[in-house]
RNA sequence: GGUGAGGUGGCUGAGUGGUCGAAAGCAGCGCUUUGCUAAAGCGCCGUACCUCAAAAGGGUACCGAGGGUUCGAAUCCCUCCCUCACCGCCA
């Protein structure tokens, strides 16, 4: 949520990074600027009337204690109560107007971000390691997985329909493996506290990382929706301390949690949706940091290193992208995307996208309260920012893919094999 | 799920219809004094919003949430939420 005395004051400014991210909602700010005058006029008359109310009500007392009469000022302030009650109607309706028309605003690009209207604009940051010599005869993760057995789809499908997995034997071991490899990695290296949330959260939660309301049929909702299956474990624990005041020396807080995530993935099909690299229930570990103002650039860098450091260990080669305007999701300022390569997909492979990472600067804590105080004393909304550290099944994928032998079986990474209890797969 | 108790400022805790945004204590901040690592005295010390060019100042709202009664509600009534205790059930 932008703040809408920046909005009062440079309306041209925040439409102009309104607009830069493509979309429509720069027209918004129009209509939000006349909704934010005629609530604040009426706030003001509504609270001169108080003001006059309270003091009549204080002079009905004093009378009453002397003995005197008070008929003629109970009525005049009858009459002014049933002014407030009006005021305070419209005042409430406008107030509600305005959160509504902010909750659907997107944030503003941060000023590095390269300009662009779609993935074309983003920007290589950097590659690391060097793909695999395969022979040109890669097979890909579903063969792979049907081969050895470690994926069942078909099963899958009967029981929940398509876009879900069902990892079997050591496909299943395989994806615990990684799991418990990632959490290990950022709490021992990366100083992260590791958390296990819940996995259904409330609607306010969703509201508060910007999953609703602008994109509720995305996802997965119970209890007359009331509750929300996550679809990131970024909503948990992002939401954490909502509504709290942090010490600013209890900052960045940095939170680690592995949970399954559920999305709707409506209209998704096609090439991309293959096998498992895009389905309604995955499992992911995933990054959170809550800071200060001033330090959530740099923690945005050592974040997108800390998951980088997942494929670097298991030797899988992938380059950083950099989105550009037009390609940022609602809530951030700014992202970079870790894809990793995948020698199987597509004909002659392709790069997948296994890690989002975000800075949303104060536009989720605003959504949720959450602040800290600052050095001068002053109430001040935190920065927070997530990534993916990383997303299983792309990771599943890439993984079997790149390390697959010519015999059909594949090889682990030596850092996962302790974790897995062997050195191969077949 | 049942019964009972309760939700007041960073914490503890008064306050059952009229200068209560709220006593007091603790914590915190500032000054003074003594001196020593602690104590005493005095002062300040919630949040959000509106107003104001800004600061100062002024105002309004907030005592779990939402409604109601009233000229006036932390205080009375209703609904809901949450916490605690005991009982029941249970992986």
């Amino acid at each position: 949520m932008l703040d809408i005395r920046l909005i009062r004051e440079k309306p041209d400014f925040v439409r102009e990074r309104v607009a830069s991210r493509g979309g429509d909602e720069a027209a918004k700010i129009d209509e939000l600027l006349k909704v934010d005058a005629k609530r604040r006029k009426a706030e003001t008359e509504l609270q001169r009337l108080q003001s006059e109310r309270n003091r009549l009500s204080k002079e009905i007392g004093g009378r009453k204690s002397r003995g005197e009469a008070t008929k003629d000022l109970e009525a005049e302030v009858r009459k002014i109560g049933d002014q407030i009650v009006d005021l305070e109607q419209r005042s409430a309706s406008f107030d509600e107007q305005q959160r509504n028309l902010l909750l659907e605003i997107p944030n503003l690009p941060h000023e590095s971000v390269p300009f662009g209207k779609d993935p074309s604009a983003n920007k290589l940051v950097r590659e690391w390691g060097t793909k695999p010599k395969l022979g040109g005869k890669a097979l890909d993760h579903v063969a792979l997985g049907e081969k050895l057995k470690i994926l069942d789809l078909e099963r899958a499908t009967k029981l929940s329909g398509s876009g879900f997995i069902c990892f079997a034997g050591a496909g299943a071991k395989l994806e615990r493996a990684l799991i418990n490899f990632m959490l290990d990695l950022h709490t021992r290296e990366h100083g992260y506290t590791e958390m296990s949330p819940p996995f259904l959260v409330r609607r306010d939660c969703m509201i508060g990382t910007t999953q609703l309301p602008k994109f509720e049929s995305d996802m997965y909702g119970l209890e007359n929706g009331e509750l929300f299956l996550v679809p990131t474990a970024e909503v948990p624990l992002t939401n954490l301390h909502r509504e709290e005041i942090l010490t600013p020396t209890d900052l960045p807080k940095k939170f680690v949690a592995y949970t399954p995530c559920f999305r709707r993935e409506a209209g998704s099909a096609g090439r991309e949706t293959r096998g498992i690299l895009r389905v309604h229930q995955f499992d992911k570990v995933e990054l959170v940091k809550i800071t200060t103002a001033e330090t959530s650039y740099e923690e945005l860098e050592s974040l997108v290193a800390d998951a980088e450091k997942v494929l670097q260990v298991l030797g899988l080669h992938y380059r950083v992208i950099e989105l550009c305007t037009g390609d940022l999701t609602f809530g951030s300022a700014k992202t970079y995307d870790i894809e990793v390569w995948s020698p199987g997909s597509r004909d002659g492979g392709t790069y997948l996208e296994v890690s989002s990472c975000s800075n949303f600067e104060d536009f989720q804590a605003r959504r949720m309260n959450l602040r800290y105080k600052g050095a001068d004393g002053k109430n001040k909304f935190c920065h927070t920012l997530n990534g993916s550290g990383l997303a299983l099944p792309r990771l599943f994928a890439a993984l079997i893919e790149n390390f697959q032998q010519p015999d059909g079986s594949v090889r682990l990474p030596e850092k996962l094999q302790s974790y897995f209890g062997r050195n191969e797969i077949r």
